[in-house]
DNA sequence: TGTATCGTACGAAAAACATCGTACCTTTAG
DNA sequence: CTAAAGGTACGATGTTTTTCGTACGATACA
């Protein structure tokens, strides 16, 4: 049963746009410098890479911009909340079918998973009742 | 916390491999024949598409294969539970910084997680004492 | 005022993925 | 024996994603 609505959804983010996204996400709106040298800790990239990543993005809907200034600022279209959850549910259908208790069990029984981490779960679920 | 382990990682399936080792996970070891009857019922896909990629499965060690018959037989060299775990593991450290608790919010915040499903993981949770 | 610095724009190359056509070998049925 | 059916190998091509070089405009300041 396919449920009639305004085709929302934006195109999937690409891994490299994903990085970027949690920049903006950590950080708030920022300048392509400000992205650029935190993507930099973390593995070399060339400031005009990001910036044509950024650009694209733009293009594609997923960030807008303020060009008022001339460093313009990018901020993300959708909120964290709401992308992650998109990502989230392709992910469950697609390795899960859609099993959000088998993701779960994975989860659980995944010794990365720590203690605390499960304690944390419990109490959550504990609260929602 | 970054505990200390053998590299043992095998590089990250892509999309289109995804689909294929989805099969194999279901209906086991399989022909190539099969697997891309399998995909068709999908979506198309032509025989030697299925082949090719199949063959980079091989090549990459994320399958293995039996040759001693003509047909040859493609075999998952990681059992299901194994990648899953690891791309389950991956895809919560990039989305989540590694906080299961956070995803699992998520899940549970999610309206297409139903009801049932959060009852199936409440049990879960209990039967884990 | 001119030159170094910092910004954007954008095409093109490189890399990663995905698909397919063609060659050619085996098996099978008549 | 031979033709059709069905298998593998593999290069070529197409597409998408990623990276980068180069051009050029703004700004800052010696």
């Amino acid at each position: 049963m396919k449920s009639i609505q305004p085709e929302n959804n934006l195109p999937e983010p690409t891994k490299a746009e994903l990085e970027i996204l949690q920049v903006l996400w950590e950080f708030g709106p920022s300048t392509v410098r400000f992205v650029n040298d935190k993507l930099n800790e973390q593995r070399e990239v060339n400031y005009t890479s990001t910036l044509k990543q950024m650009q694209i993005l733009a293009e594609k809907g997923i960030l807008k911009r303020d060009e008022s200034q001339m460093k313009h600022i990018y901020i993300p279209v959708e909120a964290e909340e709401k992308t992650k959850v998109q990502l989230l549910d392709r992910f469950v259908n697609t390795l899960y079918k859609g099993s959000a208790s088998q993701l779960m069990m994975q989860l659980l029984g995944n010794e990365k998973t720590s203690k605390k981490e499960i304690e944390e779960i419990k109490r959550l679920l504990d609260r929602m009742d």
